[in-house]
RNA sequence: GGCCCCUUCGUCUAGCGGUUUAGGAUAUCUGGUUCUCAUCCAGAAGAUCGCGGGUUCGAAUCCCGCAGGGGUCACCA
């Protein structure tokens, strides 16, 4: 029987989470549910200078909004509690007591300003800074007012990245890095080798700023006796540019923005996982259950992936008509109004009633993109917009009519629609006929009825918005119209 | 500067030595779907597979250089 599988996300609560965080988040969720195993959720919050208040209920607030549930965490608990590192101190004291006590952890005599003339000198030079090129041959006894140091064992490195594959370095770059700041706080270097240790991680996924300081990370578990759990390194995302990491300035949202303009979260994680991960076939869209089961960390690509917004709108379309099917009232108050942001995507002017908005949800739902589309598209349905004579006149077809054409046409409609108990069948059979009897292409006549009607510049079908409309609203309209 | 990673249509990608005149999706454009917008359908255009050498009967696919991009060299993660 193999080890059983986990995975974590970890990270700092530093600020806003973004698509390039969610998707180490993703991929490590779904090893852990094709598996059977546990997802966990471990704040990072050992540098209390870049915390960010409010940070940690953010990156919560996401996971949940996606679907991402964490088996494990700050706030659910779990058996390898806690996981805020900032209440786990007393764990990695422990943990480098014991290298101190082998030999391999020594404390750092040099004050700040010495170490950093170190490493301008390498840098004056063109060298890597290495520190271990200065360690001192007798250093203090560590009181805990030192930062404590690893005393590295430098050699030649060869491992397997599920992602990236073989992988091998020289021992130049292994360095004698902090373990414990000298404020007892552990590095990240530290903390997260003894946490993925205690809390038995099974999969490391991160991003590939971390790739360089493998080997050191390598070079610690060999002097704690651990076998490092499987590693996976995760190109970057990158902005529109292809760059640079994406970031604020490239307009790049959080996650929380994207579920607050209405997008589903499945589309979403679609979107994200497709960033540098397919199975292989040419299916585009998976929902979250196919994800899980077809996922795999070798199938994910080594290079880095624009964010293309047009893309994601197109995928959110997509999955938002393939629920067209499976649309029922619970659903939409779901899908609408009861998500965890709380918003309303109707317009002001809307019903509350989901019988009433159910219809109208089915007439826009395929020329939706998101769903802060709603208002736009729906608005009309709920209120009399005014009157907008530009329609007419820059209408390719009306604007050669005479006034008094389409005021016979309006009439004509007003006369059929007076006798149309406004099911759709009944309205489709009336305005075809109408059609025949003025003689009028639906270009023409159509186009007049449904300006008349909305006030809009697009909507739905016509028979089908007149239904919807009802007979008291479209007849009413026609008349203002006129 | 050292070390490491990456490089196929604008974008996301398939491709793991021959079935490839490099496939799909998206974006763009055109036509059709009784009206608009969208959907859907059909079609067009779009990649000398970063460049240069090799290996091979044959290379986007293997090897070696080079270039470009990115990461890293913190008491940040």
């Amino acid at each position: 029987m193999s080890t059983p599988v986990r995975t974590r996300f970890a990270p700092s609560p530093t600020g806003l989470l973004h698509v390039g965080g969610v998707r180490t988040a993703l991929f490590a969720w779904l090893l852990a549910r094709q598996n059977k195993g546990a997802f966990i959720l471990r704040l990072e919050d050992t540098d209390q200078k870049r915390e960010v208040s409010g940070a940690d209920q953010h990156i919560m607030d996401c996971l949940h909004a996606l679907g991402l549930e964490y088996d494990e965490g700050p706030d659910n608990g779990g058996a390898f509690g806690p996981y805020r590192q900032h209440e786990r101190l007393a764990i990695y004291q422990k943990w480098a007591k014991q290298l101190v006590e082998a030999g391999r952890a020594y404390a750092d005599p040099y004050s700040p300003a010495e170490v950093q003339s170190f490493r301008e000198a390498a840098q004056t030079a063109h060298k890597p800074f290495l520190y271990r090129e200065h360690r001192p041959e007798q250093p203090p006894v560590w009181d805990g007012t030192q930062p404590l140091r690893f005393k590295s064992d430098p050699k030649p490195y060869k491992w397997h990245d599920a992602v990236m594959g073989d992988l091998s370095t020289s021992p130049e770059v292994i360095d004698d890095f902090v373990l414990l700041k000298s404020d007892g706080y552990p590095t990240y270097n530290f903390a997260h080798v003894v946490d993925d240790a205690e809390m038995q991680v099974s999969h490391v996924i991160r991003g590939q700023e971390f790739l360089a300081s493998q080997p050191n990370y390598l070079n610690l578990y060999e002097a704690l006796g651990l076998t490092p759990p499987v590693l996976a390194t995760m190109p970057h995302i990158l902005g529109p540019d292809g760059q640079r990491k994406l970031s604020k300035r490239d307009g790049a949202k959080d996650v929380l923005d994207y579920i607050r303009q209405g997008y589903l979260p499945e589309a979403l994680l679609n979107f994200i996982a497709s960033l540098g991960w397919n199975d292989g076939t040419e299916q585009e869209l998976f929902n979250a259950q196919q994800l899980i089961e077809k996922f795999s960390l070798e199938r994910v690509q080594r290079s880095g992936a624009r964010f293309d917004e047009r893309r994601l709108q197109w995928m959110n379309g997509a999955h938002l008509r393939e629920q067209i099917c499976m649309t029922t009232e619970e659903q939409l108050a779901y899908s609408l109004g009861d998500n965890f942001v709380q918003k309303n995507f109707w317009p002001s002017e809307a019903t509350a009633d989901p019988a009433a908005l159910l219809p109208i949800f089915k007439l826009v739902q395929e020329r939706l993109k998101y769903f802060d589309e709603l208002p736009e598209l729906t608005r009309f349905f709920f209120a009399d917009l005014p009157v907008d004579p530009t329609l007419i006149t820059e209408h390719k077809q009306l604007k050669k009519l005479s006034k008094g054409d389409l005021k016979t046409m309006l009439e004509q409609a007003q006369a059929t629609l007076q006798a149309s108990d406004f099911t759709n069948a009944d309205l489709t059979d009336r305005l075809n006929k109408l059609l025949e009897e003025t003689g009028q292409k639906p270009a023409v006549l159509f186009s007049l009825i449904r300006i008349a009607t909305t006030q809009a510049p697009a909507s739905p079908g016509l028979a089908e918005t007149l239904t919807v409309l009802g007979k008291e609203v479209s007849l009413r309209r026609l008349q203002q119209q006129l």
